[in-house]
DNA sequence: CAAAGGCATCAAGGTTTTGTCAAGACGCTT
DNA sequence: AAGCGTCTTGACAAAACCTTGATGCCTTTG
């Protein structure tokens, strides 16, 4: 794995999120600090995380209500991470979608086996962490963040790249309206299909030559869009 | 789930065992059980189950073993049971391949609530609903939301794609009007049959190249429609 | 043999979905 | 404060889609 692993910790008290941090070198991981539940859920959609260790007790929002929030468009392993050890506390986040329950005062070794278990578990959900997606002249560097078709480079805004590299984590699929809405804008802007549409159009002025006959991306009607993953 | 779930409990301790079977109901899960390693490895293989719980402490062969042989050969999710509590265990239990571990003494509902934690885990790597449906020359690809006949992909309207994955799902069996009419347009459309058919000639146009014999869509008069399974 | 019912096909019209353009709002930088 | 790039929103045009009616074929029935 050549690229460094995304870490997001939702996390009001400094002194763990420091502790956590110096536990593993800057090297390896990619650390990403939020205090408070609506700052994580940003973070999380904004920096499209490996894993998430989430803190219970915030000071704006529930730990719990934070995860099932995440869980309503996201996928991202969760490591719950808490001072809370009742029973009733673990059933309920394990049952809201956490991936592990780790109470505090934890031993850091073992926190870590756990963490890498979740990204294993992760590995196995989603195949395609690929660096790089290319087809039929179109190629997507995600390490680098950059886009070519037939090796000229293309500036696309933040919107656009997340949009074309959603698609193309999911070439051949049929994405749907909803699904890329939740992806790229998050749960709350599932109807938003409009905005959708204009951005897809976007997209499509930069990269697509023939309007008429698109290379890239289809629009199914009534359904969504799809990149077409090779040449007919 | 029609299907019981199935757990293989490898643990010396006979209290333990009944204590794990008396928790959850003979109704819905189906328990194997093992007193050493050896007999739960051959469980497992024989059993294929969907869950399995080990306990370290074995008689005849330490669990840390039993877990790296089952790894060589199985992805089964495997939940450590057990009374060492020291970081040391869990760590090398966890890197072994556990998918989770648990200190006893244990909260029954804890326990249930990483069960299904890893099921969920489980459930995701391997998708109960059929990924395609095909059959001489028709091929339909229901993540992808594609269609082809002899390779050649065919392009369906939205109405279209779900009267044809209706019939698919139901292939060799007759699907009345009304049952058709019901699934795809909703049961205040029962009686549209002649909407019905006019889709109906709609996809044939697309998918039948002789219209006189159909290869895929058999009408049967009075009745309603049927998806041809095999060549004959 | 004629009539009736079930079915397939075609074309027209209306509806829904999609694409495009442009104006305005917002934030960031100069 | 002005300029720039970006995102959202609205209006309108274009395309795709669905329904409906007309017509003709075939089979069954009287």
């Amino acid at each position: 794995m050549s690229e460094p692993l995304r870490i997001v910790i939702i996390e009001d008290e400094a002194a763990i999120r420091r502790f956590l941090r110096a536990s593993m070198g800057p090297d390896e991981v990619e650390w990403f600090e939020a205090e408070s539940g609506g700052e994580g859920t940003r973070l999380v959609a904004h920096k499209n995380p490996h894993l998430v260790l989430l803190d219970l007790g915030l000071p704006d929002q529930d730990g719990l209500e934070v995860l099932r929030d995440l869980r309503e468009w996201s996928q991202v392993p969760v490591i719950v991470l808490t001072a809370r050890g009742k029973e009733r506390d673990k059933v309920l986040a394990l049952d809201a979608g956490a991936d592990d329950y780790v109470t505090k005062p934890f031993s850091i070794a073992e926190l870590l086996a756990r963490i890498r278990v979740a990204l294993r578990h992760a590995a196995r959900v989603i195949p395609n962490t690929e660096a790089a997606y290319e087809a039929s002249g179109l190629r997507i560097d995600f390490e680098a963040r950059q886009v070519f078709v037939d090796g000229e480079e293309i500036r696309l805004t933040p919107i656009e790249y997340r949009l074309l590299s959603e698609l193309a984590r999911h070439a051949g699929k049929v994405l749907t309206h909803r699904q890329l809405l939740r992806a790229v804008w998050g749960p709350a802007y599932e109807d938003s299909t409009h905005t959708l549409r204009v951005h897809m159009g976007a997209i499509r002025s930069k990269i697509e030559s023939d309007a008429g006959y698109p290379r890239f991306i289809r629009t199914e009607t009534g359904v969504g869009y799809r990149l077409i993953p090779e040449e007919l």
